[in-house]
RNA sequence: GUGGCUGUAGCUCAGCUGGCUAGAGCAUCAGAUUGUGGCUCUGAGGGUCGAGGGUUCGAAUCCCUUCAGCCACCCCA
């Protein structure tokens, strides 16, 4: 008809993603619902329930709640109905309005996690991304330092399940620094103070020293105590007793301290093994809600792309919306950016194909023996899958290799006639002939003991 | 958001100061090998030179705008 033929010449839309906005190809979300599956079993195995909260939210809701940046990042606009709306910028805004909105319903202390995507309207970067996935977990209502502990362990244990070996998880406590600002009368200034601190790793003391003086207008005294205090090197045990020697005058900070002490020697007790805990005063984190301890991870041989699992203790973050006093602590993974990381440092193995098993579709004549055969194996609990025509059995295996697959079964009219098929073993190049007799049982146990071995892990 | 660099085939890139029908490697497809992949050889297909506008006899090449990616600042997962 003319019409198609106008249709095909006419103005085509330009296929296109938003700045900042991905697609992911199959071999990309294969090992994304990996790494997600991973986390959800370590966030399970500490007893962490999961929960979900809508994409969107009453502006009021999000709005001067991680502080002036995003609230400039945030993605606003009016809806249909003229209600002014926001799209999440993190997941714990939206878990503090989802405590205070059903405390009745949840079990105090709450664990929660949950795993959903949110949006940054800022430039992009490497590993930096306008909608990533966000896994965070968090523990509503308990203050005990023993939520502390039990956070560095899960971002340990969580790390470990991901495959990483060489990091480490980097811990402060925002107490110490607000013991210091109270002593001096500057609480005022304390998120000022708090962003220039943030920067000691790239522009170095002096700098900051210069910054602190001239744009936060440090006096001379606080500003040499406070950069005594952050540039302090040591192993932990020298860093506390430094950190405590120099929060002698301030309660507060001695009690951070303490706090600090307690995180370490729980963490050391449960794993054995203290080294992938680092007390680092520097860290400051820019978001102002945090005002205990708190977390960074870095990857040792990646620490460029930044923290790949953050979070700390908030005390007060649901008393926006309700009277009752919740105080809470977790972390966040940014799987995105850890995804880059892992991509850059080649620790992803690629994998193309869902199911580990493919039939060659090899006589047109034998179609319904393959559909049947397929679904022997996948009641047996094998992933099959049945090449999508019949074609030149080189393409096929051509296709089999490139995908990945570790078994393909080959069977014509001789096997068919004579009661087997052939499985090629496509690492080896091998092939044995498996008797289809007894509802093809010999096939299922070779391909289920084959496939039970572990493969050797990288 | 500000500043810098980049954008040529599915991928990685070449194409010097504007000038022949825009190239290579890898990948794809076909054949050598009518029922056996990864190697080799032969051949084929595939390009709005990111997009739009301008300068010019002539633009992948120069200018402007725009979109996207990367880097720095900022902030952060």
């Amino acid at each position: 008809m003319a019409d198609t033929t106008d249709k095909a010449s006419a103005v085509r839309i330009v296929p296109r993603t938003l700045k900042g906005f991905r697609d992911y190809l199959p071999e990309q979300m294969l090992v994304r619902e990996q790494l997600i599956e991973t986390a959800r079993r370590v966030y399970r195995s500490y007893g962490f329930v999961p929960i979900d909260t809508p994409a969107l939210e009453y502006l009021e809701i999000l709005e001067g709640k991680g502080g002036a940046e995003s609230d400039k990042q945030m993605y606003r606009f009016q809806d249909h109905g003229g209600r002014w709306v926001g799209m999440r910028f993190d997941l714990t805004v939206p878990l503090a309005r989802y405590v205070a909105q059903h405390l009745g319903q949840l079990d105090l202390p709450f664990k929660r996690y949950h795993i959903a995507p949110v949006w940054r309207g800022e430039n992009t970067q490497r590993g930096r991304y306008r909608e990533f996935l966000q896994c965070d977990f968090d523990t509503i209502g308990a203050e005990s330092v023993a939520a502390d502990v039990e956070t560095a362990l899960v971002i340990h244990d969580l790390m470990h399940a991901l495959g990483i070996r060489q990091f480490t998880i980097r811990i402060n406590n925002r107490m110490i620094f607000n013991g210091w600002a109270e002593r001096w009368g500057l609480q005022q200034q304390a998120a000022a103070i708090l962003r220039t601190l943030d920067k000691l790793g790239k522009i170095g003391p002096a700098e900051v020293e210069r910054e602190l003086r001239e744009v936060v207008r440090l006096d001379e005294r606080p500003a040499a105590e406070l950069l005594q205090m952050v540039t302090a090197q040591g192993s932990n045990d020298e860093l506390l007793r430094r950190l405590d020697q120099w929060g002698a005058g301030s309660p507060l900070s001695r009690e951070g301290v303490e706090r600090l002490r307690q995180i370490v020697d729980g963490f050391a007790a449960a794993t054995g093994a203290s080294l992938r805990l680092k007390i680092d005063p520097a860290i400051a984190r820019g978001l102002d809600y945090y005002t205990g301890p708190i977390f960074e991870t870095y990857l040792d041989e990646l620490p460029s792309i930044g923290s790949v699992c953050s979070g700390g203790r908030y005390d007060d973050l649901a008393g926006l919306y309700c009277r009752q006093r919740l105080p809470g602590v977790g972390a966040s993974l940014g799987l995105d950016r850890l995804l880059a990381a892992l991509e850059e440092l080649h620790l992803v193995e690629p994998v193309r194909t869902a199911a580990p098993v493919m039939i060659a579709f090899f006589d047109e004549r034998y179609y319904h023996p393959y559909l049947q055969l397929a679904t022997r194996l996948r009641q047996a609990g094998i992933g099959v899958e049945l090449y999508a025509e019949p074609k030149k059995l080189a393409a096929q295996l051509k296709y089999a290799d490139r995908r990945g697959f570790r078994y393909v079964i080959v069977a014509g009219t001789d096997e068919f006639q004579a009661g087997f098929c052939r499985v090629k073993d496509m690492r080896s190049g091998q092939q044995v002939d498996c008797s289809l007799a007894d509802d093809a049982a010999q096939l299922v146990a070779f391909l289920t003991q084959a496939l039970s071995e572990r493969r050797p892990q990288s």
